[in-house]
DNA sequence: CGGCGGCTTGATCGGTCTCAAGTACGGTGG
DNA sequence: CCACCGTACTTGAGACCGATCAAGCCGCCG
């Protein structure tokens, strides 16, 4: 249950140093994170944020994963969410981060100043709602966290594979950005656990393991069936 | 594990006949809810809106407690919160309600229209800024439910009862408006395990089992130790 | 006083964790 | 190209925590 926190890179106090020049935009229709973002690489386990920091800047990934955890006071590690390319993370109401959050594996981020994004939602009401309906957004996606901490063991696995399946869709395989670990902590299980779950469903042919980091949905019906 | 449905009073759809006159207010700093909002009282277990059902209105507690919840589909019910006096609840990004609710004792409740709120949030941006901390409140609120939803029973219910103590300051004394079976369903345990528990804490001289619903906290530092 | 719902307590069962090997894979250097 | 290594993952055996099944208790209301 123990986890170590990985070797960091990047912290999140280099940020301000770091702020980028002005991005070039392709698009007409953007909001404004991608206006004002800085983009930043962040290498695989780098840390992005910490808890309790200021949370004086928002982020939207554009590549790469992120996840958002917390360390229990006896090492065990929750992971909150993961953030896949397209989310919005790190939007905080209150004026510190609730989670620490790292790169899943080699990110580009967008960084934007959160007073710049409030002081644009004051002036700009479709702002203001875009904001609002980001968080409406994450809220529901924990609540569906919640669900799911509460079932059995496959149940979990079922219902994070077809999550991941649908958020992003790539036909019947999910391509997972993290470990068994990053799971088993995202499920509140043991990466044992985590591991002997895809074995049985495996072996029921609910899934296929290409390979570890590769898995085929063969029979979804039968792992919503399992979602409960 | 199986709950019964309580017995439905009130529906969501009946809300819209009852809409009520324009509710008096004696205070000057007062938000749109209040100013806006029709007071509905609903029972015991009554049902305020359902899962899936258009979320037209938002809701405020003014007396009483309320649970918001969802049925999986073998008939465990989890609850994703307790709503108490002054907390807004059902206020979604979605179109549809993504819990249930029902009132867990009588309870007052201010009724307003999304689309009110919403027309208000376009024109004035210190409302919509209040529509979005509500938001981001509650989505702290359920992460740190995730973070309570992996831990032991005994972590769990210390860190349930110190949240409670939180919410409603009286003292050291907590008065619960919720049943065991309520509990249980929020912590993802069993009424038996909470039962237990809190009589190990009480053996432990950590609370006090004034009644079933009363809870004096007798060791604080204790319990924050417990909650991890 | 009787009955019923909510709560507590006890005994046993089972799913997940823990501890412990063993295996596959990607990278590095020869 | 292969040998080696380290990391990630899988698999196995046994322990333990919370669920389940089953009584019994308490308080409230008729």
């Amino acid at each position: 249950m123990f986890v170590q926190t990985p070797v960091q890179t990047v912290s999140s106090k280099e940020i301000a140093r770091r702020r980028p020049q002005a991005m070039p935009s392709d698009h007409a229709l953007i909001g404004p994170i991608e206006m004002m973002g800085a983009p930043m690489t962040f290498r695989r386990n780098s840390e992005i944020y910490g808890e309790g920091e200021q949370a004086d800047y928002a982020y939207k990934v554009v590549s790469g994963a992120v996840r958002t955890y917390r360390i229990l006071a006896d090492g065990r590690r929750q992971i909150g969410g993961f953030h896949l390319a397209g989310d919005v993370f790190g939007l905080e109401v209150a004026e510190q981060h609730a989670f620490s959050a790292e790169a899943v594996s080699e990110s580009k981020i967008l960084v934007v100043k959160r007073s710049a994004l409030m002081a644009l939602a004051a002036r700009d009401s479709d702002v203001a709602r875009e904001l609002w309906t980001l968080t409406g957004r994450e809220l529901a996606r924990v609540q569906e966290h919640i669900v799911l901490l509460v079932k059995t063991a496959q149940e979990r696995v079922a219902g994070f594979l077809l999550e991941m399946a649908d958020r992003r869709p790539a036909g019947d395989a999910v391509e997972l950005p993290m470990s068994r670990q990053d799971i088993a902590d995202y499920l509140g299980l043991t990466i044992e656990t985590v591991s002997r779950t895809l074995s049985n469903l495996e072996n029921e042919a609910a899934i296929e393991l290409a390979n570890s980091r590769r898995i085929v949905l063969r029979n979804r019906p039968a792992l919503r069936e399992m979602n409960g």
